[in-house]
RNA sequence: GGGGUCUUAGCUCAGCUGGGAGAGCAUCUGCCUUACAAGCAGAGGGUCAUAGGUUCGAGCCCUAUAGGCCCCACCA
């Protein structure tokens, strides 16, 4: 009994059905074996927040991608997976259901909490998980990590107990970013600045006179976005080269409400050219008033608390909130007649990534990481190629980035996440930073001990993903195997967070880099290229897609037509699109097997291969090598559409057309074993070639079609023979196919019915292109609409008014029985001629540019030679025609 | 302000190191030809944004211009 595919491709069940037995087989996993050269990739963790979307999918399907290629090239693959507690995004979803529950996340105290996000963890860790398994992503499920398991947790404790014995990890109090809603500090790399309207209030602060009282009649005048922070004001500054001002060097001005005097400082940070030329300082407010601050030694007030409402150093604006004080103090201001003018204005502000609260820059004692030395071998890195960027232009990001870097912020105000392994001594205020937990001080000997309450930066963890998933900080030998990993695959838009400090963190801890390549892809938009987000609504989710058309239909379209680091637009059409295409390897191989029934072909001899057998073999070739060159330069949409173009147009739409003649002949034949070998035989390759792609669909056909082999994910790949490759037959065969669609065009632009067959005469003085057609006859009955093919040398028994079609080296005669429209006919090879022509006079000017002869290379120079020389022959021929048709 | 990137068929996009413009979808015309109408055959449609330059030769390299998108910086 033979097996058989199902009638319909329904891709349902049947995608689940062999996951399961991947993973039930071990496929994915991988071991340390030195027989073999290890491919590694680790899986950028997705949140444990998260739900699968586009971008998830583009970026689990590249890597599965590649994954699958060189498992099947004989590379011992390894896929590591895993997920990414994402510190602050997950503590505020976390914070949200609480509040839905009525609960306060103070009240439930730090352990209390804890105990729920780990419950959070529990529940929801899994569901992105079971969400890239139905993507078909062969990751080694058994080496599935979490940021924040027993190893991860090691390898952070070690890396800041390193990094700040180095030096390299310091506490400072220095002007942060503070999101008053998250009640956390956050990293520069955080924050999204966006354009707001605002406004520009023209304030003039008294100056002061001799008698240290403000002055009545000077005033110093300056514009600011934001009024409230004058009540931190220790300063107003102008640029020392103002002439305009240098009467006012050390002088004092009276900050009014709060009622003291400040000095007019001098600073080259001041533009000249804005505004009035004077800029009120806030050193605890401000990022550039903070550096101002520094160089002039002045006092930093901070009037805010954490919430963003006014504290005690606010005088009477206690407790107002940001904003509200601002209005007051305006108000106030006027009162007093210091109020010049309100303009209207628009500038950026800076907002927390995650929950869009305009930041506040504050002064906090927080933990950074050095950067200046750390970013070095980054650099170099990248610079000499040692890891190379996908596409290159990201290079030029990349270094953008690293030659204005900062310190890295790293300490959060958070619970979830790992806490910063530092200690304080109460009694005498000593610091420790310990990889254990520190009960007593060292210095005081004192039990009053606390650790910081802080937490790290969510990245900080994952900088160290490719090394503390293969279990660093032990030696262990999957480290030794695995490491470096071979590509990273992700978005753009992750560089500075992650990419950059994967790459410092690699080198510095392991010496080495994380991985040698990095492949970027690009964001996933709606069909009208708008970001595709919760608040618009316009996300796809990629489970239902799977749901209706399959996994391999949606990885199908997201990798076609799709360049490294490109953007895309997804289109219901375009799935689609890839729907069907699965639909015709379906059906092309149910087509296969039931011809094949119970045999199976043996292997024909060389001289049993017919020409159309050898032309596809031989195109296989071609397509062997383009998709594996394309796939080793990670041109995935390049290299699946070579595969796509062979399944469809040359195999399907040629080939098993070609072939159909001899599979339907009676009784079996060496003629019908050869084709039916070379069917099952090219298409085992063809699926191999796709399989990366589209995984489900190539296993359940491979499965389905052979019984030697146990999975089409662990067969081998496909390799460029050039012992298989027939330059005769493929030009034959072309030469055909030529042949064949000048009939079709022929017959269409006659209205000839398909029913209506004829007999066809190709007539050729070339005894090469004779045999050509002798042995091909049957294609044109099939493909041609013919009844008979007569191959001759000359024009016996053609009617003088039979449509021609001219082909290099052949004319093929169609005698209708029925007269043709001979003005029809004539306008046709008329139109043909001009063609001719146009081509004729194209390579003749070429040809009679001498500077082209002579510095061209000798071969195009050739090649047009003899396209000249083609072209003329078949200008004789149409004319002929024509000439013949004019007797009529 | 600095940088990147894009402008190719009606739409969305490919086009690898410069050597006669491609795909999918859409449109038009025929076909239920026993693998597939989720299909088959055929057709129409592009001065590759504009202007220069380099070159025997430019969609591709260089310069400028116009428009779109993005990133970084954050002049109050």
């Amino acid at each position: 009994m033979h097996k058989e595919l199902a009638k319909t491709y329904d891709p349902k069940g049947m995608e689940d059905r062999i996951y399961k037995n991947w993973v039930d087989s071990g496929y994915f996993h991988a071991e340390v074996d030195h027989s073999k050269t290890p491919f590694t990739i680790v899986i950028p963790p997705p949140n444990i927040t998260g739900q699968l979307h586009m971008g998830h999918a583009l970026d689990e399907t590249m890597q599965d991608i590649l994954i699958r290629y060189k498992r099947m090239q004989g590379y011992n693959a390894l896929w590591q997976p895993g997920t990414d507690h994402a510190s602050i995004a997950t503590e505020v979803k976390i914070i949200e259901k609480l509040k839905e529950e009525g609960i306060d996340k103070a009240d439930l105290g730090r352990e209390g909490f804890l105990k729920r996000a780990w419950a959070w963890k529990e529940e929801y860790g899994g569901r992105i998980v079971n969400q890239l398994k139905k993507l078909g992503s062969s990751c080694d499920w058994d080496r599935e990590r979490f940021t924040m398991d027993e190893g991860c947790n090691k390898a952070v404790t070690e890396v800041f107990c390193k990094m700040h014995e180095k030096g390299w990890i310091y506490k400072g109090s220095r002007i942060i970013n503070w999101c008053p809603v998250c009640n956390t500090s956050i990293s520069d790399a955080e924050v999204e600045y966006e354009e707001q309207a605002g406004h520009l209030w023209h304030i003039k602060y008294p100056l002061v006179d001799a008698s240290g009282k403000p002055s009545e009649t000077e005033f110093l005048t300056f514009a600011t976005t934001r009024p409230e922070t004058m009540l931190g004001d220790t300063a107003v500054a102008v640029n020392p080269n103002d002439d305009r001002y240098k009467k006012l060097h050390g002088r004092m001005v009276w900050l009014p409400l709060v009622n003291k005097p400040i000095p007019v400082v001098t600073d080259e940070y001041v533009d000249m050219e804005f505004g009035t030329g004077v800029v009120k300082i806030t050193p605890a407010h401000d990022p550039n008033d903070f550096e101002v601050g520094k160089r002039h030694d002045l006092p930093e007030v901070n009037i805010m608390n954490d919430d963003a409402t006014i504290n005690n150093n606010g005088g009477k604006y206690a407790g107002m909130d940001r904003y509200e004080a601002r209005k007051a103090i305006v108000a106030d201001l006027e009162a007093l007649g210091l109020l010049v003018k309100i303009e209207d204005y628009t500038h950026n502000v800076g907002t927390h990534d995650r929950c869009g609260t305009t930041i506040e820059p504050l002064i906090k004692a927080q933990w950074f990481v050095k950067m200046d030395e750390l970013i070095k071998p980054a650099v170099k890195a990248v610079k000499e190629g040692d890891i190379k960027l996908i596409p290159p232009r990201m290079d030029k990001i990349y270094f953008n980035w690293t030659d204005n870097i900062r310190d890295w912020c790293i300490s959060r105000q958070l619970w979830w996440g790992h806490r910063i392994p530092a200690y304080y001594c109460k009694d005498c205020g000593e610091v420790i930073v310990s990889k254990d937990n520190v009960n007593v001080c060292p210095k005081c000997g004192s039990s009053h001990i606390e650790q910081d309450p802080d937490t790290l930066d969510t990245w900080f963890s994952s900088a160290l993903w490719p090394f503390s998933t293969l279990g660093w900080p032990e030696q262990t030998e999957d480290l030794k195997y695995f490491y470096p990993t071979d590509v990273l695959v992700t978005g753009y838009d992750i560089i500075f967070f992650w990419v950059i400090r994967m790459i410092f963190s690699g080198y510095e801890q392991m010496g080495e880099k994380p991985f040698k390549t990095v492949l970027f892809h690009g964001l996933v938009r709606d069909d009208q290229g708008r970001k595709m987000s919760k608040s618009l609504g316009n996300g796809i989710d990629p489970l239902e897609i799977i749901d209706k058309y399959g996994a391999d239909a949606l990885r199908l379209t997201l990798i076609t037509g799709n360049a490294p680091g490109n953007d895309m637009r997804f289109y219901m059409s375009r799935v689609e699109a890839s729907r069907n295409f699965a639909n015709k390897v379906w059906n092309a191989s149910r087509f296969i097997m039931m011809n094949m029934g119970d045999t199976d072909p043996a292997k024909p001899s060389d001289s049993d291969l017919k020409a159309e057998d050898k032309w596809i073999i031989s195109k296989l070739q071609s397509v062997i090598k383009d998709a594996t060159e394309n796939m080793d330069k990670f041109e995935l949409g390049i290299a699946v559409q070579k595969v796509y173009d062979f399944i469809w147009d040359e195999f399907c739409d040629w080939y098993i057309e070609m072939v159909k003649p001899r599979l339907y002949a009676e009784g079996e034949s060496s003629d019908k074993n050869a084709a039916l070998w070379t069917l099952k035989n090219v298409l085992i390759d063809a699926l191999k070639l796709l399989h990366p792609y589209m995984p489900f669909i190539t296993e359940e056909i491979f499965m389905t079609l052979q019984s030697k082999e146990a999975s089409i994910m662990i067969s081998s790949w496909p390799v460029y023979d050039e012992n298989r490759v027939y330059p005769k037959e493929e030009e034959d065969v072309e030469l055909i196919k030529e042949a064949v669609r000048g009939i079709r065009n022929v017959r269409t632009q006659m209205n000839v019915a398909p029913s209506k067959k004829a007999s066809i005469f190709v007539v050729s003085e070339d005894a090469g292109v004779r045999e050509a057609f002798e042995t091909g006859t049957v294609y044109l009955k099939g493909l041609a609409y013919a009844t008979e093919v007569i191959v001759q040398n000359d024009m016996q028994g053609i009617a003088s008014d039979a449509v021609s079609v001219v082909i290099p080296g052949a004319n093929i005669y169609i005698p209708f029985a029925e007269l043709v429209d001979i003005a029809k006919e004539r306008e046709r090879l008329a139109k043909e001629e001009d063609r001719l022509r146009s081509e004729i006079s194209r390579a003749e000017g070429m040809l009679s540019n001498e500077r082209f002869t002579s510095k061209a290379p000798a071969a195009k120079v050739q090649e047009e030679r003899d396209k000249l020389e083609k072209y003329r022959q078949m200008l004789n021929e149409v004319s002929a025609q024509i000439g013949k048709l004019g007797n009529i």
